[in-house]
DNA sequence: TGAAATAGTTGACTGAGTCAACTAAAGGAT
DNA sequence: ATCCTTTAGTTGACTCAGTCAACTATTTCA
């Protein structure tokens, strides 16, 4: 069999191994019910801050119009804010809210969790050679602080 | 930064990447519009052959519904085919049709050029690295190893 | 100053994924 | 045998992710 297939096979199962772990996980903690990609988006912000929603969407590697209705919901439940204009009335740069400083937290925890889940039968050394093969990969665009 | 939530990150990333690197890919040669998991499905099919619904729902990871209105598509649009009952009513053993082991080959090339495209960046051996990695991760996890 | 590029918003749509309820067949125990 | 439980698969209803196109407002630059 192909080998290049069989990868292709290997990241999709990985892919809905992740995604089937961390759902219930992040569900436990939504308490504010704004999904996945809003709890991804809350945590981005809060590494890199302020951020824009387009620079967001690069980093996530999602569509503006998906970005720009979760960030919406985001300021209307009151976890992030829209700062002042930084001289480009476009660009609207955010921040974290206190409130979305604590429920970051909290999803924080639930990818630690999901990582460690999915990630177990890896070595601490495997580990940070698949994170490193990833980085690799992943390298052409913006990639989070390392 | 934790770098368990950056793997988290780094593992999205991924995922984004390969969905939106096949999706055209998968969608140039999907003749009979079944999607990319219908492809994912027939491409099971053709590694493993008789197969049941619910085998190619544990191999894919995928929920048993899902997995069952994709195979109805795939035996309406004359792709797959049941075979004869093996002694158990309940399962379904599945086989591709002479129309469906044409359409796999065309999947195939393009879960091949997709690999190529996302894994670009790493060499012959990291590749191999790298997939050695995730047959640890998954065939360790929590899905029956084979 | 007028045209093109950029940031973000909105609408409409497809498809993935989840969950629960259901049918039908098989297996096991007394 | 008959009941009870388990298993394979089907179906309905729903939520959310993702895509694409059209649109507004602002900035940039020729």
């Amino acid at each position: 069999m192909n080998k290049d297939a069989t990868l292709a096979l290997q990241i999709d199962r990985l892919m809905r191994r992740f995604h089937s772990d961390m759902h219930p996980r992040a569900q436990k903690v939504d308490t504010d019910k704004v999904g996945p990609i809003g709890g991804m988006i809350l945590f981005v912000i809060s590494e890199q801050s302020p951020i824009t929603a387009g620079e967001i969407g690069t980093l996530l590697g999602r569509d503006k119009s998906q970005i720009s209705r979760i960030v919406s919901l985001l300021i209307r439940k009151g976890l992030i804010e829209k700062m002042a204009q930084d001289g480009d009335a476009r660009r609207a740069p955010l921040r974290l809210s206190d409130k979305g400083a604590l429920q970051v937290a909290a999803f924080h925890g639930a990818l630690v969790e999901t990582s460690k889940s999915v990630l177990g039968p890896l070595s601490r050394d495997e580990r940070a050679q698949f994170s490193a093969l990833l980085a690799r990969i992943l390298n052409e665009g913006p990639t989070p602080s390392e």
